[in-house]
DNA sequence: CAAAATTAAACAAACGTTTGAATTAAACAA
DNA sequence: TTGTTTAATTCAAACGTTTGTTTAATTTTG
């Protein structure tokens, strides 16, 4: 999207992949429909990246190399409150997520698959990293008092991701449930992602909070 | 699973193919994977279905008739308060969910296509079945006065099957962080949709109920 | 000039589907 | 019950495509 071709055409490439693997599946998509949309010759797949596999995986090699990095000055370095910390760490993920909406859907489908793989392995640190994040605000919060105890932090996670998967697969669901037939993709996207921000913000705060 | 060869060839095949779809997708599940595994010649599939994608459609045909029928009889003949129903209705569809997994599982890879087909077709009735149900109790709290107003029934609904989806996909994460390897399956399975049933009602309660 | 990048062409393997013959089941008449 | 006929089912084999990958020659680059 960005770049273009002559420049860097091996992140071109990947680029393009993605967008099809998202859209249409790995089985789906040929090494031909790649080179096509790419405007590559058919081997330059085996040449940059060995074999349409192994391409797969530096698709997501790539994404492991980003990750993790703007969470933690969120975390450590405010003085903020576990609640303002925990909406901090909301914000980022729907940001993220919507900033990267292809690879999310064929991060999706790579999770249905279940196999172990250098994939898996890239996903699982994702989910990892989720995890021990919202691990540490609530312990925070809980230490102070301000979240209940005996929270279920894999399940809020699940929450977290599977709301945001479900909406996004099933955008076009919601916008015609919700007559949001007249807006432009981009005031759409716009709308989905306050909704959704406000929506899991409105969960975990209800479920970590305690009682008043 | 249950009936076996020679007396419903035709059955037979479709739970094996819906296994194996849910399992590898639909293009990575060749023909002749589907022959194998259901112990027929290859040609009955084109003979019973008529081509491996009518085979893909006949399945969700299939679980499209068996929708919205136990549903109802919840709704409308009990004096349960909107609460109560609510709890009836989540458990309702937890239960459906943990006994139909393969075809949720192949529900989901679907719903990545994002093809308009018959398929899209049964899949939107079913969200849009939800959807009415939800409505219709939500509907009956408000004027009750129990609930909310302004709630966004579609991303409630978002939220339910979105982490019923992300929790049975990742639930070998779920297990490991949880330290719950000793368990069986059989309980483990037990254990996650007492969980999930849980975690689902209270977000629905602490969305839908007034501040106290 | 040597190394890297790019290409068209070809490869065997796997794909979904069809064919036409062989087998089994059903229907019917005696 | 028989024997005969018709339809439904099952099968191995083959069909034409498409698949991912490789080859070997050519062009571009440093």
């Amino acid at each position: 999207m960005t770049e273009h071709q002559s420049t860097d055409k091996r992140g071109h490439i990947l680029e393009v992949a993605q967008q099809l693997f998202a859209k249409n599946g790995f089985t789906a998509t040929s090494v031909r429909d790649i080179a096509k949309e790419a405007g590559v010759n058919i081997a330059m797949i085996s040449y940059y990246f060995g074999s349409k596999e192994k391409l797969l995986e530096a698709i997501f090699l790539a994404h492991s190399e980003v990750v993790g990095l703007q969470i933690k000055s969120v975390l450590q370095n405010d003085q903020l409150t576990p609640m303002e910390k925990l909406e901090k760490l909301l914000d980022g993920f729907v940001e993220k997520y919507f900033s990267q909406q292809s690879f999310h859907r064929l991060a999706q489908r790579m999770q249905l698959r279940n196999t172990d793989s250098p994939i898996m392995k890239v996903l699982h640190e994702m989910k990892q990293s989720n995890l021990d994040l919202l691990r540490q605000i609530v312990s925070e919060g809980q230490k102070k008092g301000d979240f209940k105890k005996n929270i279920d932090i894999p399940l809020l996670t699940a929450t977290m991701l599977g709301t945001a998967n479900q909406l996004m697969t099933t955008k076009a669901f919601y916008k015609e449930v919700n007559k949001l037939e007249s807006l432009s993709e981009e005031a759409f996207q716009k709308h989905l992602k306050k909704k959704l921000s406000l929506h899991l913000k409105s969960i975990f705060k209800v479920l970590l909070k305690h009682e008043p």
